[in-house]
Parts: C-alpha cells; sequence; structure tokens
DNA sequence: TTTCTTTTGTGATCGACGTCACTGCAAACC
DNA sequence: GGTTTGCAGTGACGTCGATCACAAAAGAAA
C-alpha cells in the first residue's frame, strides 16, 4: 500500500506558476522516492538526467577528490530543486547529491520538464534567474579561492553566515554553530585550520560561544579583516 | 557619416534562429559600437543590464582582486554574446569585460532582451543549455582550485588547450604558444609558476617547442602526471 | 642598426597551511 | 553504569609556491 502523504508540489517555488490542475497532473508525473539521512539521491558522471524537487528534508550537492576530500557546493531545502544541469543538456551529472535529512522528493524526466519550460517561459526565466544566481556565486567562490588564504576565506564564510541572522546593527548571530568540518569543506579547507580560526576569534573576542549559538561582536571589524586581507 | 558595414547580427549563433526579419530589427534595437583593444566594456560592480552580442574580435571577462591580481573566467569571439547575467537578474555586474582585439559589438537593453526570450522560448532554452555549461566549468575550476597545487593546475590547463587540437593519438600542437601569464590567470597562480612548469617538461622531454607552437609528445602520460596529483 | 618594451628563465627566501598525532569532551548507544 | 563514536582543540613539522630580484631573450619601434 503506497503513502501518497505529503506528495505535492505545492510548496515548489519555481512552479508556482503553473494552474492547480496543470501541477496535479504534474505531481502524478513525477517520480516519488523518499530518501534517508546520509542517502545518495544522484552520483557524479552517472547519465540520469531528472530533475529533483525537494519537497521536504534537505539535501546537499557535493563532489569529492580522488583524495576524498570534500567540496560542498549548495544545500537545497524543501521548496527548491536541483539535478538542472543535465535535465537541460543531458551531459553527465556535474556532482553528488545526498541528503543530509530524511527528505521527500520529486523527480521528473527530462522530456516533461523540457515540455514544462515550452509551456510556461515564467518558468524558463525564473531558471534563467536561478541560474544566473548559481553563476554569481560560483564567480565569488573562485575569487576567493584566488585571492584569500585559508584563514581569510574561513573568516568571509562566518561573514557570510552571520549576514544571515544580523542583531543590531553590529552584532550577529549564528545559530546553531556549524560543524567545523561542514565550514571546511565549503571554504576548502582543513577543520584544523577552521578550529584555528575559530579559536583565535575567540581568544580576540571578537566572537563568543553561547550555548549552542554564537555571537559574533563586531561585523564590521571583521568585515574589514577580509577586505584587509583581500588587499594585501 | 556612420559607418554601418559590418552591423549584423546574422553570425550570432545564439540568435540563429530569428527569422531574417526580426533579426533586422533587432539589429535596428541594439546599440553598435567599435572597441579598440585594451577598451574597457563593462565593469565590474556597474549596474548597466544590457546584453553584448560580438559581431567580430574577441574580449575577455576578468576580475582583479585589490592586490591587483588578475584572474581570467573566459573569453568570447565572434558570434558569441557575454553580459546576460545582469540582463537576466538587474543586480550589478559580476565581472569586467576588456577587449582583447579591437571589437565590433552591438548591446541590447534588458526589456527588449527579456521581450525575445519570452518570443522565441528556442533561445532561453539555448540559454539555458550554455548557462548550464557555465555552470559545469565553474565546478570544474573550483574542484581543481579546491583539489591541485598549482604545479598541477597549470600542467591541466595545458592538457585543455592540448586536447583542442590533438595530432596523432598520443601527440597534440598548442599553436600559438600562450603568454605565461595570461596562462597563469586562467589558473590563479603566477608567471613564475607556469615557467617553471614549461621549462620542466622541456627539460624532461615531454614537450617541445617548433617555432611558435609547441608540440605535446605524450599526452596520456600528461593525463596521469595530472590524475596522480588529483589522487594524492 | 640602436633603443624600448614585453616576455621569459631561474635562484633565494620565507611564510602559510596541510598533515600527522594526540588529547579532551560530549552525546549516543548498550 | 560503561563504552563507543563524533567532534573540537592544539602542538610540531615540512613543503609548496608566492614574492622579490635580476638577467637574458625576443619582438617592436625608431
Amino acid at each position: 500500500m503506497a503513502d501518497n502523504s505529503g506528495q505535492s508540489l505545492a510548496g515548489i517555488d519555481i512552479l508556482k506558476t503553473m494552474t492547480p490542475n496543470d501541477r496535479e497532473k504534474l505531481e502524478q508525473r513525477c517520480t516519488w522516492r523518499n530518501v534517508k539521512k546520509q542517502e545518495v539521491i544522484v552520483d557524479r558522471q552517472s547519465d540520469s538526467s531528472e530533475i529533483y524537487f525537494v519537497a521536504t528534508g534537505r539535501v546537499r550537492v557535493v563532489n569529492f577528490s580522488l583524495s576524498g576530500r570534500e567540496i560542498t557546493f549548495d544545500e537545497m531545502v524543501a521548496g527548491q530543486y536541483f539535478g538542472q544541469l543535465a535535465a537541460l543538456d543531458n551531459q553527465p551529472r556535474s556532482a553528488n547529491v545526498i541528503a543530509v535529512e530524511d527528505s521527500l522528493l520529486a523527480s521528473l524526466s527530462q522530456e516533461p520538464f523540457k515540455d514544462l519550460l515550452l509551456i510556461y517561459p515564467e518558468i524558463s526565466l525564473q531558471l534563467l534567474v536561478e541560474m544566473a544566481q548559481i553563476i554569481r556565486v560560483s564567480t565569488d567562490r573562485i575569487m576567493d579561492l584566488s585571492t584569500l588564504g585559508a584563514n581569510n576565506r574561513v573568516l568571509a564564510e562566518i561573514l557570510r553566515l552571520a549576514n544571515e541572522n544580523v542583531l543590531d546593527d553590529n552584532t550577529a548571530k549564528i545559530e546553531p554553530i556549524p560543524i567545523h568540518n561542514d565550514v571546511a569543506s565549503r571554504v576548502s579547507t582543513t577543520r584544523e585550520t577552521v578550529a584555528r580560526v575559530f579559536s583565535d576569534l575567540t581568544k580576540r573576542d571578537l566572537v563568543e560561544r553561547q550555548g549552542s549559538s554564537l555571537i559574533i561582536h563586531d561585523l564590521e571589524l571583521l568585515h574589514d579583516m577580509v577586505e584587509d586581507f583581500r588587499g594585501l
């Protein structure tokens, strides 16, 4: 007996312009799949080409070097999608996607996806805008990797996290404190380096641990620290 | 008296599905501009939002760190386009674009460009595919920067150049020999490092200079050298 | 030719950071 | 309770490659 609970695309942002009717039809055409934490959803170099919608949960887009080093590209949460590259150009998958939480996914084959783009030009346009954003983020990351040292990339990442939750004008809260290893894999360094930066910031009272969250005391100073190093 | 010679969009690949009639109308709506070698065409952080088509010539997409280090992202030649990110999402320019040769450019404002996308869904689709390719290249570059040392990134770049002009199965020709500084700026290292790698390869007879071109003697071995280092 | 300018080749130095190797916690599980 | 597993913190060491500093070629221009 199939459990159809929650198999809705209503929460998928990029599909929001669809008529409820069309959306229900699309729900039928999708393959629904529950994945467990840690489960591999798509494998780099494989030649599948569906696009996936995240109904619930959270997935991570990562690659590994042959030496086993993990490089994180992005995380998609409920309402978002991934796998659009192969769905568009039919080339092998450019990265792995792994569930970081138990998740419910809907996958749609390449052909109906492309049909959808032709029927709904607004979806094409939104997809273009969101892919433009991905390119911008990648560009920034390439700049960071090319011009900043490992310590400063960690600082820059802390700054990015802090800016998502600014308190008053010069302090911010990061919650929960991210796992060092995850930070390392997002800025291409080692967990040791991340640990050293955190511990240095704490010693200099720029940052303070409060339970499960991290308070940044001087956002501007942190910003200047990154900028200065960019300049040197 | 305006010189309209060559002001045609006929050679622009992404516009090839347009009717000749529509294309001529589009040519009228474009702003045409001759730029000289070295001239700056778009400036990072500026808030212009046109898309540019390269009628003739060659341009380079680059950024600079505050310290003056140059990072090259891409080069567009006659028939290609650039500036689509800002045209799509209206955010500030993500990079600078500089002419590397005297070039003839057509620029089209955001609004008529977006209209074009709605009238010609095929253009939207091709744009999506080409932006997917940009993301793939960026992803690979992030992987290279994260997992390879500077020397091996240079090797990887030589390999990429070599694969564009393979002779028999295991040798290739690179012509003209690229300027070390340009290579350095494409793989985020210094010209000194590039010079050392080239001179090392020459000493080991893996590579040979013949006039203005570079012969790669053992493509496979070169490939393995990069792979090995990826693995370590 | 001579004189600039651009590009290349190479040695010496030195600091950042990846790696290895432990220790110390804390949470989870039996 | 004890034991296991995952995460965090920190020292010691070695090395890769950026930087500085010239010198030599090779083109361009005069």
